[in-house]
DNA sequence: CTTGAACCTCTATCTGCTGTAGCTTGTATC
DNA sequence: GATACAAGCTACAGCAGATAGAGGTTCAAG
């Protein structure tokens, strides 16, 4: 039996954490000594590892919580699986693009600034002015 | 004078986000008319476009309050907007390099699954087995 | 003078946690 | 068995950066 202290060391997780995926019910209910603290077994760790993993791969809760769904009944073909992954890879693809726009913009920002006063800062300028921008960035890089 | 709506359309911005600007102190609380409502004069159009502006090339409102104000006194030498500049610039590389990564695991990921049932998919393998992973992710990409 | 779009305030909600306060439990050591 | 204290517990507040809705008021055109 394992206190959550345990899986939080052993995956990386917030004690809070943990709790926190229970209670949105990510994490199913802990079984509970008399006292009332948590104990878990051996699946609980690999579920909470599932979790953190798909995590650091950009997955959002809720389609972790497909994914998880799916992982719980092996017999179904994967399709599902599959489209959830192209789907948060199309996401990631984009949001690659976008930074690359601003990082575009960026670097020209601060190439022609030449630390003169803020007067005729080249930074502020662009800032004020969009139609000096060379590339398009509508949507804010999340 | 200028309604808030007219701000809105003409900068792209939710009416509410504009009032929310106001009350965290980055736009100046705009003059009312006899009934209430707000009312605007150009340089806070350029002001709400600056901040917008600021936005979409991802600077936090932070970063955006430290320009702001760097931007009302001009008499200053620009280096510390230059540097605000080139913190987000290095920051959205950071983010690029991560993201990167993700997308290289996700393409792996998303080729070797054989649309199988679940019990063999790779997708659910790889996000059960960190090991299995080629790359460092060890960032959640934000 | 009437209509109705646009405005107002206030509060709640979202994502994904993280932190704090104040208290209780479990376990190792004496 | 007593004691110390790390680790657990609940409950609630807060972060960024908005966005949405309820329920009511004002402005401007016709």
């Amino acid at each position: 039996m394992l206190a959550i202290g345990t899986l939080s060391r052993r995956t990386g997780t917030k004690v809070q954490t943990i709790r926190y995926y229970e209670e949105i019910g990510l994490m199913n209910e802990a079984g509970r000594t008399a006292g009332g603290q948590r104990r878990y077994f051996e699946k609980d760790l690999d579920r909470l590892a599932f979790i953190r993993h798909s995590r650091q791969l950009g997955f959002s809760l809720d389609s972790i919580r497909e994914l998880l769904d799916l992982s719980d009944n092996p017999s179904q073909p994967c399709a599902e699986a599959d489209s959830i992954a192209r789907r948060q890879l199309r996401q990631v693809e984009q949001r690659i693009k976008r930074l690359q726009a601003l990082k575009k913009e960026l670097k020209r920002m601060v190439a022609e600034c030449d630390g003169e006063s803020v007067a005729e800062c080249k930074v502020l300028e662009v800032l004020r002015d969009h139609s000096e921008c060379l590339t398009e960035h509508d949507e804010i890089g999340a």
